[in-house]
DNA sequence: ATGAAAGCGCTAACAA
DNA sequence: TTGTTAGCGCTTTCAT
C-alpha cells in the first residue's frame, strides 16, 4: 500500500476573500450567533422580529455560510465521485464517458450534491488512490463506471465502507447494486427486426473474448436470437473502434459468404462497417444491412442513418445516482435498475 | 490482470466511518498530534527515529487527513468550477460541452484539484447562484465557457474576487484573460483550400445575428477571404443544428445560383448539409464540396469524410486550467491564449 | 526537535 | 426563546 504524505503538486495558495461569518451577522443582528445558525437552518421557536432581524444582517453583510465548516462539524459531504474505471482521460472524445459523465453531473447538482470524477487504471495502486479520495472526505459514494470490475474489487470497495453503486455492469447472483440497461431485449428485438426484412445470414461485429457484460449480453443474446429465427450466425472480432468496424466488414467480404446484415456491437463499429461497404460499392440497406448498438447522436448524420439500438444512457446516470442517494440518505438498498433498451429503426437496416 | 486487493487494514463495519485523526495516530506514536502533523507536511526538524514511529503509526491505523479540517483552517479550497454560461444541462448529446467538461476535469485533477460544473441560465438569478457557490467557499476558481458573456458580466465576475478565465471567447481590449482559437486563420485555410480546388461560389450556414465571437470570425474571415480570392461569398442561416444544416442546404439548391462549396459553420450543420446534398443525388465533392468546422469525432465517420477545420477543444481547456491556477496559485495574470485552427482535408472537399 | 495553545466557522447540547 | 459552552480535525505561533 502506498500513501502519499506529501501531495505531490504544490498546494494552492490562499486566495484572498473577505469571510464574512456567523459571529459578523450576529454582532451586526446584536444576537447570538448560535440564533443565527437557528434562523440559516430554519429552526423553530425563533421570534419573527428576531428573525427579521437577523435576516436583515444576512442580506446587508452578503452572509454566505462556509461549506467547509459545515462539512467539518456535520461529518458529511456533498459531493458524490464518478469512478471510471479503466477507462483513459485522455480520450476526451468517447461519447460513452461524455454522456454518462454529463448526466451523473446534472443528476448529482439537481440533488444539491456536486460530483467529482475519478480515473482508476488498472492495477491495485491506482484502485488503493480512490479509497485515499474517500478516507480524505472528498466524497461521500461513488458511481463505479467500468464493466471489467470484479467481485473481488467490489468486495474492496464494501470493505472500505464506501457507499457505491455499479454502472453499465452487473455482478453474478446481483452481488453488487447496479443499475444496467437489457442488452439481451434489445439485441433480440434488432435480430428480429432484421429477420422480418428478410435477411438470412448475420454478423456481428464484437470483442469476442471480452468478459464483461455488455458483451457477453449481446454475443448471446445474438446467437439465441439467430437460432430462434432459423438465421445464420457468425462473430466476427471488433475492439470497439470505428476503425475495427472497418476492419471487420472488408475481412468479411473478402472470404465468399458474405452475410445479408452486418450488426455493429456499438454504433462506432457499425459506422465503420457501413464506411467501408459504401467503398466497396454496396448498396445499403439494399443489398446489406448494417445496424449499431448506442443510439449515439452521431448515428443519426451517418448516410443512410444508422438503424440501432437505443442504451437510455442518461437515464441509466440519472438511476445510478439517484440509488447512490438512497443509500446515502436514507440508508436503504434500493432494488437493482434494469432499463430496457430498444429498438430504433432508421434507414440502414 | 488478475489482482489481489488487499483487505482493509482495519475491518469491514458499519457504513459509519470512526475516523482516524491526526490524534488517534500522536497517541499510537506517542507523540504530540503537531508532531504527526509536521510529518504529513514534510517538515524539516523531525528526528529519523520519531519520523519512523509516526510513519508506522500512520500505517498501522491507515490515517488519511480529513479535507475539510484543511480546507477549513487554511481557508483554501482545491476545486474549481467550469461554469456553462446559457447551456442546458439536459443537452447531454452535445460534443462541445462533452469534450470541454472532460478535459477541464482531466487537467484539473491533473494539478490535484478537483473540477465541479455549473450550469449558469441567461438571467441575473442564475448568474448570482454562481457567486453564492463561490462565497460558500465551494470552489476558488473559474473557467467560463459561453460566448454570450458581456463586458458588465465579466466585471460582475471581477468584482466579486472571484478568479476567473474566459474559454472559446473574446472581449473587446482583452478586457477578460481569456483562451480562445484563431477561427479567422481556420477560416481563411479553409476558403483558401476551395479556391485551390477550383470551387468558385461559397455558402457558409451559421448564425447571421449571433455576436458571440465565434460566430463573427467565422463571418467575417469567410467574407475577407472569399473576396481576396475573387470568390462569390453568400451567407445563409442556420442554428448550429443539424436539422438547420439540412435545411439550408435544400433551401440553397431551391433557388437557382446554387453554389459548388458549401460550409457548414460547425461540423453539425455540415453533417445535416452533406446528408440534404446526397439526398438530392448530388455527388459530393464532385459536384459540390462539403466543409465542416470543428472536427469533432464523428466528421471522420460520415461518407465521404468530412473536411473540416480542427478546433483543439481539449487542449484548450487545458490551457484555460493551467492559466486559472497561474492566477490563482502565483498571483499572476498570464497572457491571454489564441491556438491555432487548422485546416484538416478529408474527402467532402 | 517537540509540545502546548489557539482558533478556522460551524452546529449540537445544554443552560438560562 | 435565546445565549453559552464545547468541540469537529487541522495548522500556525510560540514556548520549551
Amino acid at each position: 500500500m502506498v500513501l502519499t504524505f506529501k501531495s505531490p503538486v504544490r498546494p494552492p495558495r490562499e486566495v484572498s476573500m473577505t469571510r464574512v461569518t456567523l459571529r459578523d451577522v450576529a454582532a451586526h443582528a446584536g444576537v447570538s450567533h448560535q440564533t443565527v445558525s437557528n434562523v440559516m437552518n430554519g429552526h423553530p421557536s425563533i421570534r419573527p422580529a428576531t428573525r427579521d432581524r437577523v435576516l436583515a444582517a444576512i442580506q446587508a453583510l452578503d452572509y454566505h455560510p462556509n461549506q467547509a465548516a459545515k462539512a467539518l462539524r456535520e461529518a458529511r459531504v456533498t459531493t458524490l465521485c464518478c469512478a471510471f474505471y479503466g477507462h483513459d482521460a485522455e480520450n476526451v472524445d468517447d461519447p460513452y464517458r461524455n454522456v454518462v459523465q454529463s448526466a451523473f453531473i446534472a443528476e448529482a447538482n439537481v440533488h444539491g450534491y456536486s460530483m467529482t470524477t475519478a480515473f482508476v487504471q488498472d492495477g491495485p495502486e491506482s484502485f488503493d488512490s480512490l479509497r485515499q479520495r474517500y478516507r480524505q472526505g472528498q466524497f461521500g459514494g461513488v458511481v463505479v463506471v467500468g464493466n471489467t470490475l470484479n467481485a473481488a474489487q467490489w468486495q474492496a470497495l464494501q470493505g472500505w465502507g464506501l457507499p457505491a453503486v455499479l454502472f453499465d455492469h452487473r455482478l453474478p447472483d446481483s452481488a453488487a447494486l447496479s443499475v444496467s440497461s437489457d442488452y439481451t431485449s434489445g439485441m433480440h428485438a434488432l435480430v428480429a427486426h432484421h429477420a422480418a426484412q428478410g435477411r438470412r445470414h448475420l454478423a456481428l461485429i464484437i470483442p469476442l473474448q471480452d468478459a464483461a457484460s455488455t458483451a457477453v449480453d449481446r454475443r448471446e443474446a445474438f446467437r439465441a436470437a439467430a437460432a430462434q429465427h432459423g438465421l445464420q450466425a457468425h462473430l466476427i472480432a471488433g475492439d470497439w473502434s470505428y476503425a475495427s468496424g472497418e476492419a471487420a466488414l472488408h475481412t468479411l467480404w473478402r472470404g465468399g459468404n458474405s452475410p445479408d446484415a452486418v450488426l455493429g456491437g456499438n454504433d462506432r463499429m457499425a459506422a465503420g462497417a457501413l464506411r467501408a461497404a459504401l467503398e466497396l460499392g454496396l448498396r445499403v440497406p439494399g443489398q446489406v444491412a448494417i445496424s449499431g448498438f448506442d443510439n449515439f447522436e452521431f448515428s443519426r448524420y451517418t448516410h443512410p442513418s444508422l438503424t440501432t439500438v437505443n442504451v437510455p444512457h442518461a437515464e441509466m446516470a440519472r438511476r445510478a445516482v439517484r440509488a447512490l442517494l438512497a443509500r446515502l440518505e436514507q440508508h436503504q438498498t434500493p432494488p437493482n435498475v434494469v432499463l430496457p433498451a430498444s429498438l430504433v429503426i432508421r434507414e440502414s437496416a
